[in-house]
DNA sequence: GTCTATAAGCAGATAGAC
DNA sequence: GTCTATCTGCTTATAGAC
């Protein structure tokens, strides 16, 4: 493991992190010691504190580089057409997004609780504004009644839980492909919507 | 806080069990010292090793009490009946069995990452056996029909997911009554496994 | 930018008195 | 059954050389 990285600042910062992200999902912020994952990139620890001022820093600013991506990436996806399609769109880059970041979306839910509570305040806030976009599909499509009656928070927050929840016990290795997973996803959180499904939507028709 | 339990060693293992759950579901297992523990139940820190041989035998029995009272309450609940109201009842004993223990129910999936690898393959195989009681429901109603199409494996996941993210959530003090709570995800949970509502039955009937 | 050395404190756990 | 005292080791973080 211990392996030494070239004296290039920025990419020995971009090492840290990448290992801090992956051993802080792997045994939790608290049980990681600066020692450990100094070792991990080929470093003294006394080294980390070039990159972070302390510890709890390091997390803060790990989970603020991840949900302001989210933001960023969100942008105005889900934002135009029928609220099915902005449904679909907002589950599969919700998915999407998350593959190549899957312990930092991991742990931006598993470590709030170590956070100081105003670094927690300020994530929270961000992650707030991430979830409103699914609200505001739901509200619109109930609205619209393409989506059947609910409470549009809290069934906003089932979905993201039910999304996350692929964090537990998703394994690369697994036998189900990334497409496949992916479908099965955006089918159930249509169904959570109430969204027709084809079937009924033919059924529908008729009627 | 602090307060002095009876010389009782059975009241002052529950005091410690009680403690030790709410304070490891608001900071964390590894954060909790023992003798921060020890001060809230009004223990000198040495005391507590007579109740447990150390801190990590804490944490798991605390996760296998609440694994075994989970499997013994859901007993021959949800084995008999149509399907929709196997789930229905499946649903419901989840989140009843869990109000009153939802501190517990909050640890048992966000430490199980402390556990030793031995000690997470105990608690793992009482998990998946709890879990499988929903996997046969899904499956029972995908054969006669009455559930939608699914791979009941990754269902029953996002359903526990769902079911389980009201623990990231929910505060006793919130706006929404616990009857209120329960109804909306009943629903939703029928909705995931693509159960009939009320109208698209009516629909289905005409056609 | 990274090192070695070290400070200062807290962790889990034990010994032995009462 | 609980206490006080203590051991040992690891923790975050800093100082100052290179």
């Amino acid at each position: 493991m211990a392996r030494r990285i070239g004296s290039d600042g920025i990419r020995t910062h971009a090492a840290i992190c990448e290992a801090a992200v992956r051993l802080i999902a792997k045994v939790g912020y608290e049980a990681l010691s600066m020692r450990r994952l100094a070792e991990e990139v080929g470093l003294g620890a006394a080294a980390l504190y070039r990159y972070f001022p302390n510890k709890q820093a390091m997390l803060y600013s790990l989970l603020r580089e991840h949900m302001s991506g989210l933001l960023e990436g969100i942008g105005e996806v889900g934002t135009s057409g029928p609220p099915e399609t902005r449904l679909d769109q907002f589950t599969r880059f919700h998915i999407q997004h998350h593959w190549p970041r899957i312990d930092s979306l991991f742990i931006s839910y598993m470590e709030l609780r170590s956070l100081t509570p105003e670094n927690f305040r300020s994530i929270a806030e961000m992650r707030d504004r991430y979830e409103h976009n699914l609200v505001a599909i739901l509200q619109d499509g109930q609205s619209s009644g393409s989506f059947a009656p609910m409470d549009c928070r809290v069934t906003a927050r089932a979905i993201i839980a039910l999304l996350n929840g692929l964090t537990t016990w998703y394994r690369p290795d697994g036998p189900i492909r990334h497409d496949e997973i992916e479908e099965i996803y955006c089918q159930t959180v249509a169904r959570v919507a109430g969204a027709p499904q084809r079937e009924e939507r033919l059924c529908l028709e008729r009627a």
